[in-house]
DNA sequence: CTGGATCCGTGATGATACTG
DNA sequence: CAGTATCATCACGGATCCAG
């Protein structure tokens, strides 16, 4: 448990980029809020809407986004369990920064 | 040489913002960037203005953007040596990325 | 079906000393 | 001043097994 995903230099603080990153700069994040971006999806099509993910970095991405207050998880006590994922209020303000990315993408990379 | 930073997953190919991340989504690019920005810098002014990244990173992360085109490397041979960078036309293109990183970053974290 | 836990390799990052 | 080289480290991320 516990197990945080900061440490980063020591200085992070002031610097809004910076701590902008510490949530959204690992290598999935951003790509998990792309593909759950307005829709309610389920923990199996997120797997599969990821191609190259392991489980692992997919839940521990979850959690940490879900943590952070970007994406918000209901589970419900059913068998088989389901669980759906759909973004937070906060959540959706990171969709001006993926889209930006994908322009940039775009003009630049294809 | 050729120290590529491209491995990531088999298939980054038709996703805009994977291609994105592949180039930007080091720990250090976007602030590198954000630091550039409009201004023509020197080495040792860029490295004070980013406190706590290694003289390894800065120069490691400045050639893959030199690399990337996103950044301008001018060197002029005098003693003592004098370098500038700034940003080109398509490092510009990376500001609303890094402005979008910057507004999430205050309405959320500060 | 969801997702927690552990083991482990590798790349990414850091500190420092050195060179032109 | 700008940049390189080397070495040590550590977090990221992948595979796999286990559980509700």
């Amino acid at each position: 448990m516990s197990k945080e995903r900061k440490k980063i230099t020591p200085s992070d603080d002031h610097c809004p980029v910076k701590a902008s990153l510490n949530i959204l700069g690992g290598k999935w994040s951003l790509i998990i809020l792309y593909q759950i971006n307005e829709r309610v999806i389920r923990y199996g099509e997120l797997k599969r809407a990821i191609p190259g993910i392991s489980e692992k970095m997919l839940i521990q991405e979850l959690n940490n986004l879900v943590k952070n207050g970007l994406v918000n998880k209901k589970a419900y006590p059913e068998i088989p369990p389901r669980v759906e994922y759909t973004l937070t209020k906060s959540g959706y303000k990171t969709l001006p920064i993926i889209e930006a990315l994908a322009v940039f993408g775009e003009e630049n990379l294809l």
